[in-house]
DNA sequence: CTGATGACTGATA
DNA sequence: CTATCAGCCATCA
């Protein structure tokens, strides 16, 4: 069917944005982790933490690195032993990063760096 | 329209 | 360290 996708700037203006919020979480090397915040700032939103959360909770791509994503200060945002949190746990360490009471450990010099690496300047 | 609700944040006590 | 709390964005009853 080729009816008026062409027509509809509203929806698809809010489509570009959540493909734009998954690129740069695609973008967040492995072993390494963003949060929410950072991912707004990365496709523009100085103050869309929440609007990013929604991305994901509407996202269907299996390969999406959501796990990646975490609360300001590298907490998992999922109720502590909820289904959310141990999967996102499991995948975490399965990269390599360690956890501690659902928040990840590490120096924060390691952090800085990472996000050095996958967010350069614009 | 109003109020409640989230995979949120930063400030304050 | 924990606990609130007021902002913030978007959706839903």
């Amino acid at each position: 069917m080729l009816v008026c996708y062409a027509a509809m700037p509203a929806l698809s203006a809010a489509a570009d944005l959540d493909a734009r919020i998954f690129a740069a979480v695609r973008a967040i090397p492995r072993g390494s982790w963003a949060s929410y915040g950072e991912v707004a700032r990365r496709v523009g939103l100085p103050r869309g933490a929440r609007r990013v959360a929604r991305a994901l909770a509407g996202n269907a791509d299996p390969d999406l690195p959501w796990h990646r994503v975490l609360r300001s200060g590298g907490v998992i945002a999922f109720a502590p032993g909820s289904d959310g949190y141990e999967r996102q746990r499991m995948l975490l360490t399965s990269e390599g990063l360690s956890l501690r009471g659902g928040r990840v450990k590490g120096s924060r010099e390691a952090r800085n760096l990472d996000a050095a690496l996958w967010a350069p300047p614009d």
